[in-house]
DNA sequence: ATAAATTTACTATACTGGCCAGTATAGCAT
DNA sequence: ATGCTATACTGGCCAGTATAGTAAATTTAT
């Protein structure tokens, strides 16, 4: 995680941890937008308004500083939607605030930059990818597993495969749609679209998997 | 399409065709592999046993030439499959089939690797998207529509909206395991997963879509 | 026809100019 | 004693060009 763990009992000057973050939120940018190739140490000492020399003190070398700054990207993303399920709730609304959220999440700008490079560079780095579907799509998954069982389990669903349910329930959110727009033929969907597309999904998934 | 087109008429000793397949067939593989950044045009020039000026004078940048690779892949993809649908047909069946076709080719290793190098220069290449989902799932969900609506009124299935549940079915087909593989975060299904989904797929699809 | 002249493709190699990762040096700040 | 800045430098990679010569086709002349 941490590159240089001497922050106990170090003598001389301590490292600025505002600098730390500043060069860490300027490779963020950097990375994202321009892509790893595409990102030269030295912008990221510029945009982060410190000297090139400082960036190798904190980051020993440039695959560390993007190691790094992505997994700060992965950890403040997605904001865990509610999977409660109330006995009073209503599952089609659930449901659609769930695909709401899910959608305004995964076609966001910043989401769609990262899986984006996350493709590109996917053959030299599989742990960065383990990464980001572990702290981000995968407790969506499981969240989304809990609550179909839990729907089963108080009637309102007839589920026998939750993992699979949710798979699908995602997949067809999704669509090729999400395809499309991380390839670049087309602009990330508008409010009104991800609504409308979750009602649908909604009614479908409620026609395969209701009572 | 072509950048010297001056086929006919031409005085003096004609470029050798075979040079020029054996140049694209190099930069398809090595831009695949490496990469557009990664590949540099000596060594696609190496790899198509061909001196590197030789290149240029088939190509006038390496641009050019990317899109040109690019191009030549995206034509040799997509065996449409089969979108009839005789009155004796079951359509479950119909539909399983379409779906591992589509699953085996989305999942394939080529395609992977193609749809990565896209989301890689997507800022920068728009028309290249454009290009590749016209040329392949485009048609696919093109097809498909056809199928249901004709489905619909052969009084085999209840489709309001043919795109809408062509886009479903498709989307529930890649699922979230799709974005795995192409983020690196897993290895390519293999024939059983893709038949066990296909059909786990085809179940829902007629719940929510059969009579 | 046959040969010469011409035009263009191609090879091999070397070079230019730019970008950039990473290092070195020297000095100031804490 | 260490963090930090500023600047300059090294060494490598690479796109694209230059040069000089060879090979294959077309055109023109004989």
């Amino acid at each position: 995680m941490s590159e240089q763990t001497a922050v106990t009992a170090s003598r001389g000057r301590p490292k600025d941890p505002a600098k730390r973050r500043a060069i860490l939120d300027a490779a963020k940018e950097l990375f994202l937008t321009q892509g790893f190739a595409g990102t030269s140490m030295d912008a990221v000492a510029a945009e982060a308004g410190v000297s090139k020399l400082t960036v190798y003190s904190h980051f020993s070398d440039k695959e560390t500083l993007f190691t790094a700054a992505i997994e700060a990207k992965c950890e403040n993303q997605m904001p865990l939607p509610m999977f409660a399920l109330g006995e009073g709730d209503k599952v089609a609304e659930v449901l659609k605030r769930i695909g709401v959220a899910f959608l305004t999440m995964i076609d966001s700008e910043d989401s769609i930059r990262l899986l984006r490079l996350l493709c590109a560079v996917a053959p030299r780095e599989p742990q960065m990818a383990r990464l980001f579907f572990g702290a981000g799509p995968q407790r969506t998954l499981g969240g989304m597993e809990q609550l179909l069982r839990r729907a089963a389990e108080l009637g309102m669903l007839r589920v026998e495969d939750p993992p699979v349910a949710a798979e699908q329930f995602f997949g067809m959110l999704m669509g090729c749609r999400h395809m499309r727009v991380l390839i670049g033929d087309s602009e990330v969907p508008g409010e009104g679209e991800i609504r409308t597309r979750a009602e649908l999904v909604v009614q479908s998934f409620l026609r395969a998997y209701g009572k």
